[in-house]
DNA sequence: CGGGGCTAGTTAAGACGCTGTACTAACAAA
DNA sequence: TTTGTTAGTACAGCGTCTTAACTAGCCCCG
């Protein structure tokens, strides 16, 4: 560790304040960030040369003494660009700015593309999305299915047909931007900590075609042991269930997924609909209730179907949980659903750029 | 952060290097820290003065060039002193090497003390400890039951009776010596991975009087929302099974714990008893998929009584994983034995002690 | 209404920590 | 013996933080 990683460190302690707390004059900050006045003030006016951060007249508050200036940091200087791969149809990615917020948003359809010509494709993809920033893009965050390692390489992604492929590096190289890839369901974790203010230790179930996880502990990204974390969709949670595409029976995703749960409740009453998707929650509780047990969540959200997910499903699942962890895990915890719906990956691919290049999340 | 954190990180590095790689030169050590040799040097020498490390005379390995002198950590130098709480009715305690042994071993019997008196009781037999080192001795670690906060505050240790207790302030304060205190299993968990070589990513479970467990997640231990993380002894397992001390039915404990174990085969012949060891053992499996998968875990580990858990009870509670897990989750999970027995909390308890004032893990 | 008290922010000097460069020390190979 | 290589040290310089001392701007009070 060098002397300038510590300044390094301190301006994300900066933009970290200004961008969680709003904006506050030097003296507070060195206030929270327990610096001097003078490296404070040193430290903003870097950030003011880069435009990263503005005054913006004195603060409101009437003390005695010397009116404090308030120091922000412009949201809208910079601009971010975001891919969701989590869909094998179609891409879909953003312009977005630091708090993310989708300036421009763009689709493309996948057609049956996979291995190399899928790379080409995303890359054109990110082209035209960075030409469609107004503003300076400071990098590019991609959310992809499969297992991701942490420089962004993708370890196996099978239905891409990418295997031990280089991805970050192959797009910083390609656009000339830092490139930062991640899985997407971690991604979902990552948007829904930093731009949902779901809590420090936490799991973000994502229920679509299939069913992924991201998990924060203590406020950092879970990676795990071969970078797969996550991978709750395949855990057995029916014994001798459905036949699961991953050629095993009684998956968290044979009976979770989105069209699994859809073929549970078709032409179903609407009381037999909900008794239907109870049972699913009372099971996705029950598999859920060590995880929250080992790890003391504090949250679990859902991210996926409203209509299926935020109802009978989530209370059971909330019932189970509360039932089969001690008063004090379950006492804490929530099980809500997520804030952010469709743009989950996208906001969290945005914030792998705002970690990596800011030191912000 | 301050340039001085910087140097006090480098410290570790170096320290950190020597402690788990042996003797190395000063050039080697520039090499793996990426510090340059003359940085190196510098620290050396602080470390030299303050007898952490020695030169160890020049490197066998016989290449071109000037030989390297070795320099290698004294970890017989300083001593750690280690309280084990976690059994009710005997303190145990150590004077300890850095590396972990036991140089002196003392026992105390509770008495039934609970409260401030069992504080007391402790200040005396950390006291003791603390006389019967034959090193200066670098702190004081303890691993107690109960839900502990990162500043060594005792949240909540119901027999105990403590309550919000600053166990590790007080305890500071009248030894005149750095204090921490971890939870018991969490406890055990640091020791596995500092001194047992556990992987990065994985789960002790501790098994006892009671059932408890410490996770460590890509190298760091998990504290949780409400620095109550592990407590899976009191996740429900069994539909309407035996009534458990906490009041609920069919917690882990209620199969898993020694006694419940030991119940569970008397009078049995062999046969019968590992199968209905097995039959816990797929219990315990099906409870820990959920962990493993969501997580990507590289280890379990089990620590209690051998006879009972490693045998059929471990080899069944491996296959369960391995069959509600995906295979590349399953594929590099390892479920063993702990390596260092009845050690494990007092090890960890120094590594508590080794890590806040060394920075070594 | 003018000075004392307080707070915000800047300037200047100094301490600390790391680097690059240049040096000496100690060996192997030619 | 000379040359080349590697280990370790001396010294100047740069970056980063701190303390101390200053200016700026406001409230309060006599």
């Amino acid at each position: 560790m060098l002397p300038e990683h510590a300044r390094a460190h301190n301006r994300s302690l900066v933009l970290q304040h200004l961008f969680h707390e709003g904006p506050t004059s030097r003296a507070d900050l060195a206030r929270a960030t327990s610096l001097t006045r003078v490296t404070i003030s040193d430290l903003v006016n870097v950030l003011l040369s880069e435009g990263l951060v503005e005054e913006l007249g004195v603060q409101p508050g009437r003390r005695v003494g010397k009116p404090a200036i308030l120091v922000g940091m412009r949201t809208d200087a910079y601009q971010i660009v975001a891919v969701d791969l989590s869909d094998d149809a179609v891409m879909r990615g953003a312009v977005m700015t630091l708090t993310g917020e989708a300036v421009v948003r763009r689709s493309l359809p996948v057609a049956g593309q996979v291995g190399d010509a899928l790379v080409d494709l995303l890359t054109r993809f990110a082209r035209t999305l960075i030409s469609a920033a107004t503003r300076p893009v400071i990098g590019v965050g991609v959310g992809s299915p499969g297992v991701v390692d942490d420089s962004g390489r993708i370890v196996e992604a099978p239905n891409r047909q990418w295997s031990d492929l280089p991805l970050a590096a192959i797009l910083t190289d390609r656009l000339a931007l830092p490139v930062h890839v991640a899985n997407d369901a971690n991604s979902a974790a990552l948007g829904e900590y930093t731009y949902g203010g779901a809590a420090d230790s936490m799991l973000v179930l994502t229920v679509g075609q299939g069913v992924g996880a991201g998990v924060m502990v203590d406020g950092s990204r879970v990676r795990g042991a071969a970078d797969a974390a996550g991978e709750l969709g395949h855990v057995t949670v029916v014994d001798d269930g459905e036949l699961c595409a991953c050629g095993r029976r009684g998956c968290l995703e044979t009976v979770l997924a989105a069209p699994a749960l859809r073929r549970a409740v078709a032409g179903l009453d609407p009381a037999a609909a909900d008794e239907a998707l109870a049972g699913v929650g009372r099971t996705l509780g029950t598999a859920l209730a060590p995880v929250v047990g080992a790890l003391n969540l504090g949250e679990v959200l859902l991210s996926g179907p409203a209509d299926l997910l935020d109802g009978a499903l989530r209370a059971a699942a909330l019932q189970a949980l509360t039932d089969r962890t001690m008063p004090a895990t379950a006492a804490g915890l929530r099980l809500r659903m997520a804030t952010l719906d469709e743009d989950v990956v996208l906001a969290g691919a945005a914030v792998l750029v705002l970690a990596a290049q800011l030191g912000v999340s």
